[in-house]
DNA sequence: TGTTCATATGAATAGGTGTTCATGTATAAT
DNA sequence: ATTATACATGAACACCTATTCATATGAACA
């Protein structure tokens, strides 16, 4: 176990990353951009919510970097910041997604 | 990359554990308590937050799986659910807290 | 039993937030 | 310029939740 303690700052950031992620809607969208660029018109469709409710949360997620947008004519595609995010995001989703051996 | 769907009920069971860490005074709790078993006078102590806060907290984090108690005496002691809790959490919080290189 | 310490819990409240609806903005095409 | 498509945004609302205060439970000790 290499660290257990958190200063105030990082304790925030975290927080931040966790309770965005701590939305069904907003996590779905963030899974969906994992494997690649998606238009918000898409993500609506697979996640099954408005493009309006999809576009309030991309605008969150984008304010704290977890995604990043790129216009392509009239579409606008979204897929993970950078590769950090990606690897960071990839590993907690398999990792939390595994289920407990010794559940009860 | 593994695998990046989930189904709704990993959506739902993911979500909620995100949204339980994305609180600042939970997500100090919960990594207080990796360390190991730890009393509630310490965690808010610990915090800087009343015992009454903590135990409405530690209430919902008992309820999801993450830690469990264990009564010596007058005092309560949390530390995480099992060794999969604990693994997990360590991980998300040791990744999470790295600096992302390329930021901008 | 009565008292004290440690924790838990219920009610109340203030602040936050997810969703919807209406409207605005940007791009493309006629 | 006008229209249509895709997305963004502001306001409003209903719901949720973090915190506090008061009170209860449970354990040790006199």
């Amino acid at each position: 176990m290499a660290r257990t303690t958190l200063d105030d700052d990082q304790t925030a950031e975290l927080a931040e990353i966790f309770h965005l992620l701590g939305e069904p809607t907003r996590l779905r969208i963030v899974v969906c951009c994992l494997a690649g660029p998606v238009s918000v018109s898409a993500l609506a469709e697979r996640i099954g919510a408005s493009p309006s409710l999809v576009s309030h949360h991309l605008r969150l997620l984008r304010a704290a970097r977890i995604l990043r947008a790129e216009r392509r004519g009239k579409q606008v595609f979204y897929s993970a910041a950078d590769e950090h995010i990606r690897t960071v995001l990839g590993d907690m989703i398999e990792h939390v997604a595994e289920p407990a051996d010794d559940a009860g």
